[in-house]
DNA sequence: TGTAGGCATCCATACCTGTCGCT
DNA sequence: AGCGACAGGTATGGATGCCT
């Protein structure tokens, strides 16, 4: 019989000392299958006498195979070997010990994900079942097979999800599992049942654990579980001699790679490892990622560091939070599983743990299938310290208001240079055709690996666009397509990058540093192309061109660039009016629709007070939207205002910084630095990736000694000085000083200076 | 287990210079 | 006059978070 099955997720299992793929399935109707595969981890050994390695491989009993494979595009004879354990770095290791002349290849990657690759199957894709053997265990379905095939992406099956939110309760500090109980459990069903657990905490680790055994999730939904509620529970259930068996089969929650925790037969949905990734959130809190989703939902919140004394005064108030938290996590997969699976598919990473790998890790997954499928060998993490290399080109703006300005970009710049002058690391080559600015070479044929992953990525993406424009934006099968073909753009986005990046067993600086070079050429090119056209280039960056007395020139220069340099750029936007410092990679514009960009100054800076950054602003907001420099310098003034008269909350005087690496690392003393150490005396846990918001308070020394954790300031102790003078002043003035205000006309308040006041 | 480089900015820190008091 | 302490100014680089 055979069937089709989504698949969820993969392990691989060792059954009576064989190891076996154990392949986590759904089918349309929901119910849940094991697919048992058998199979042999293996790896590749490369040398000069293939055939002395396969006899000596063969008299110590191991199955091997003679193979055609590629290094970088080279064709090769290699040896493919057998080895039925999991552990296959340790073994390679000491199969090769006494050869010499031997290269290993893919002993270092993991079988699981090897068993992917070559049996071409995706996670959250249709895998087709050839069944030889049928079981059922209570309601798990089981089938052996020998043989899966991949049907590719169809729709989603109908998942089971609970959605979950956990509540310690700690006197003092971050709850810690050796000291502090869990106090609350708020959990929604599969079926929606709304269920809150508290009380004994024993009696809440039971009732979690039979929950779920009843309910029988294929997905958690939860924020944070990854890095402290998995280990925490399980800790807990410890201490009350119970097993935290939330996995099928009766299984325990296993911490896997990338700082994930595994569940078997679940998928294990960390909403936050997907609020980190999302550059445009500061303080990366459900709030903040509910916020940036555009769901429009309430939530009372209990900060972390009130949850004890609100615990005890109001309990009501936590529970209800907890729960509404339970209730977000649920709207936000909703609104967002598309795309994890799309993202999950395309890359080959099962869902489950495709949100916690980096971009790099994405990227690489991705060229590993396209790598099997074209014979190329995967090879090991380089071993090297990188060097840097020059990057875009960034052309110094014309500080000041000017008018009227078409912003120019060119479309994915570096993948369509690498794919024009097939730039990849199996054609770089002495004798290329393709030379470089910098002078690498490259060969015209065949095509490049990278080249190739591009184009196939781009026309995907093209297809599912032009798909998307004939289909009901609202309809599932758009939210669908539109999910993929952004997960598309942001792996082809990453190409270049990857190449560049040390940590990639691709990373071939070279590559990298041919693509900029020829990017800094075109950039280059286009700007005296747009002057001879008799247009002035205001500014310019990487791939973007800012120019004005374009009417009437622009078609020309546009279609130069289409034809002459064989690439695609796009009229982005016209600002009506735009404002430019001295600086790079800061602006602010009014567009012909009416809309304020603003890019690079402090008010789109997470690590400044709000305060600074709303005076900001509204000041610029004024500026563009009157042409009124006195208008604008009203607003300013009105800030400063306020900060004299003591007019402004203490969550706006909040300045937030991320701690990026542990403490005792750090070779200067900053604010944040100093806040977080005084937090960890309080028994606060700190790590690399923590945001730590304060606000500088009264008194003498250095800056760092004045920096209080944003919780503990009373309005009084508050350094209103340093707020008007190092933030909402530099702020304003920063747009302002380049159109003639001088810095004793901010401060300047009916008549008197404001030196005056202090 | 980090896609890349380019850039501005704040602030701690090291260093430099001039002044002053003391011998 | 010579020396050291000290204040004040300046250059440098660590650190962060942005842009494309």
């Amino acid at each position: 019989m055979v069937r089709q099955l989504w698949l969820l997720d993969i392990a691989l299992e060792i059954e009576d000392g064989k190891p076996i793929a154990w392949l986590w399935c759904k089918d349309s109707l929901g119910e849940t299958y094991v697919v048992k595969k058998e199979y042999s981890p293996n790896f590749y050994i490369v040398g000069d006498v293939v055939e002395e390695i396969v006899a000596f491989l063969k008299t110590h009993g191991y199955r091997v195979e003679e193979v055609s494979r590629k290094i970088r595009g080279r064709s090769v004879k290699a040896v493919k070997v057998y080895v039925n354990v999991e552990d296959v770095e340790s073994i390679a290791k000491k199969i090769i010990k006494n050869m010499k002349n031997v290269e290993v290849y893919e002993e270092d990657v993991r079988p699981s994900i090897k068993f992917l690759l070559e049996n071409r199957v995706k996670p959250s894709g249709d895998i087709i079942v050839h069944e030889s053997m049928f079981k059922e265990q209570g309601s798990l379905k089981i089938i052996e097979t020998d043989k899966v095939e991949y049907a590719g992406v169809s729709t989603l099956p109908p998942l089971k999800i609970m959605s979950l939110d956990f509540v310690y309760y700690s006197e003092a500090g971050s709850p810690r599992p050796e000291r502090d109980p869990v106090i609350l459990i708020s959990l929604i069903t599969s079926s929606g049942e709304k269920i809150q657990l508290s009380g004994d905490e024993k009696k809440i680790l039971r009732e979690f654990v039979e929950i779920v055994e009843r309910d029988d999730p294929d997905v958690f939904v939860s924020f944070s579980s990854n890095r402290l509620h998995w280990n925490y529970l399980q800790e807990r259930a410890r201490r009350h001699g119970l097993r935290l068996t939330i996995g099928r089969l009766s299984s325990e929650p296993h911490t896997s790679i990338h700082g994930h925790v595994s569940i078997r037969g679940r998928i294990n949905i960390d909403l936050e490892d997907m609020a980190k990734d999302i550059p445009e959130l500061t303080v990366e809190t459900l709030e903040e990622f509910v916020d940036y989703l555009g769901l429009k939902l309430e939530l009372d919140t209990v900060e972390e560091w009130e949850v004890a004394e609100t615990w005890k005064k109001n309990p009501e108030r936590v529970k209800k939070y907890s729960m509404q938290k339970a209730e977000a996590l649920l709207k936000c997969f909703e609104v967002l599983k598309e795309y994890i699976f799309s993202l999950s598919e395309l890359t080959g990473i099962p869902a489950d743990y495709v949100l916690t790998a980096s971009t790099g890790f994405r990227v690489e997954n991705y060229l590993m299938y396209l790598a099997v499928e074209l014979g190329e060998l995967i090879p090991k993490k380089p071993e090297i310290t990188p060097t840097p290399y020059v990057g875009g080109l960034v052309k110094s703006p014309e500080p000041g208001l000017h008018k009227d300005v078409a912003v120019v970009d060119f479309r994915s710049m570096y993948p369509s240079l690498m794919i024009k002058y097939n730039i990849s690391f199996d054609t770089l080559s002495d004798d290329g055709e393709y030379v470089s600015p910098n002078n690498y070479r490259f060969k015209k044929e065949p095509e490049g690996f990278l080249p190739r992953a591009l184009k196939t990525l781009i026309e995907e993406r093209r297809k599912i666009q032009q798909k998307l424009r004939t289909l009901d934006p609202n309809s599932t099968e758009a939210r669908v397509l539109d999910a993929r073909q952004r997960a598309i753009k942001v792996i082809s986005n990453a190409i270049y990058g990857y190449t560049g990046w040390a940590g990639a067993r691709w990373y071939t600086r070279e590559v990298a540093e041919a693509t900029t070079s020829w990017g800094r050429h075109v950039i280059m090119e286009s700007m005296k192309k747009a002057s001879e056209l008799g247009m002035k280039v205001i500014y310019s960056d990487t791939d973007s061109l800012f120019l004005q007395n374009y009417t009437g020139k622009i078609e020309k220069f546009l279609k130069w660039i289409e034809e002459d340099l064989g690439l695609e750029a796009k009229l982005e936007k016209i600002y009506k009016m735009v404002i430019f410092t001295e600086a790079k990679k800061k602006y602010a514009g009014i567009t012909s629709e009416s809309i304020i960009d603003i890019v690079g100054l402090e008010a789109v800076r997470g690590d400044w007070s709000y305060i600074a950054r709303e005076a900001q602003r509204d000041t610029v907001k004024t500026l563009l939207e009157t042409g009124n420099v006195h208008e604008a310098l009203k607003i300013s003034k009105n800030y400063i205002k306020k900060l004299i008269n003591r007019e402004v909350e203490l969550r706006k005087l909040i300045i937030w910084k991320q701690i990026t690496r542990s403490l005792d690392e750090y070779e200067a003393t900053q604010p944040h630095v100093n806040v977080a150490r005084q937090l960890v005396q309080e028994g606060w846990k700190i790590q690399p990736g923590d945001k730590v918001g304060y606000i500088i308070v009264k008194g003498s020394g250095p800056l760092y000694k004045r920096a209080k954790p944003y919780f503990k300031v009373h309005p009084e102790e508050v350094d209103w000085d340093y707020y008007i003078e190092k933030q909402v002043a530099p702020a304003c003035l920063r747009v302002l000083e380049p159109l003639g205000v001088k810095i004793e006309e901010l401060k300047s308040i009916g008549g008197t200076s404001l030196m005056d006041f202090f």
